[in-house]
DNA sequence: AAATTACATGAGACTCATTATCATTTGCAG
DNA sequence: CTGCAAATGATAATGAGTCTCATGTAATTT
């Protein structure tokens, strides 16, 4: 069985004169199946724990053309490496909260914001071409318990 | 002549046990009177055209401790090096635009976007604590010529 | 004004995420 | 099947930022 991604990411990479490697493959599965905000170190970690044949150099070269082919979003939470995720629907995005106590990150869109960002942009005449907005703080759960994470 | 962030410092670090050093002095100088959002090798060679004396390592922790007293904000805008910028008001804020042309930074804050962000932190008991928002695009300068930051 | 001392600096070693190099392997078009 | 451009793996290199430690100095105390 092929999931939908991996069906597209052989068509586009054969498009394009890229190869549909089994690390590429993997690395896709991985971010599509977890669904979590993942770093490089991690995906590594976690293919080698399913026995995948992959190196630390590949999965940065891999999630280098993910990002470019759209299949991937890289993101910065400002502590010292990206984060990547699935992008299943480019058309869409979405932004994040993240919780400084565990860790956790929380994903929402607003129109209203979005529609803001784009008039500030043209009133300079700014082409707004991508924005991220992170808001950072204390998560629920972190915060109504003394004992949080736990 | 001392400026008034230069007064508020040596106030500041004297009730803290912390030392007014030149070094200390030059780093926020130099911010206040650019007034540009500089990364920390920029701000080492200026200091070194200017023949004032200091190393890279006292540059980030001087930087380090002028953020943690508020008179610096540390701003990540992606590229791989953290850009600091002046904190005169350290009550208000601004949010970036980045012309990922000619790399300038423009400033704008909207208070209905600040709104819109603690109404969505609120709705899921989040506690924010910070945020930040860049939008990243060409500049109209960038955008109307063949001829970019010429 | 000199002594004291805790904090700060400078030089350079070090860390760690990410990138580059290059010999070897492999996907895949023909 | 074969040929070969593209991809991988091992590992060296890079670069921002941090740490260590011997030395220096701001600020306080005699
Ligand atoms: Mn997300
Ligand atoms: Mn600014
Ligand atoms: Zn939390
Ligand atoms: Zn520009």
């Amino acid at each position: 069985m092929q999931t939908q991604a991996e069906g597209s990411l052989k068509r586009v990479f054969r498009d394009n004169a890229l190869k549909a490697t089994p690390q590429r493959l993997d690395v896709l599965k991985l971010l599509m199946t977890s669904g979590e905000h993942l770093d490089a170190e991690e995906i590594y970690k976690r293919l080698l724990k399913k026995k995948k044949n992959v190196s630390r150099a590949t999965i940065y070269r891999t999630l280098e053309v993910l990002v470019e082919y759209d299949f991937v979003r890289k993101l910065d939470f400002a502590d010292g490496r990206m984060r990547y995720e699935q992008n299943q629907n480019p058309d869409e995005h979405h932004d994040h909260m993240v919780c400084q106590v565990c860790g956790k990150v929380f994903e929402f869109f607003n129109p209203q914001i979005e529609a803001l960002q784009e008039a500030i942009a043209q009133e300079i005449n700014f082409q707004m071409l991508s924005h991220t907005m992170h808001i950072y703080g204390i998560c629920s759960a972190c915060g109504d318990s003394a004992d949080p994470v736990a």
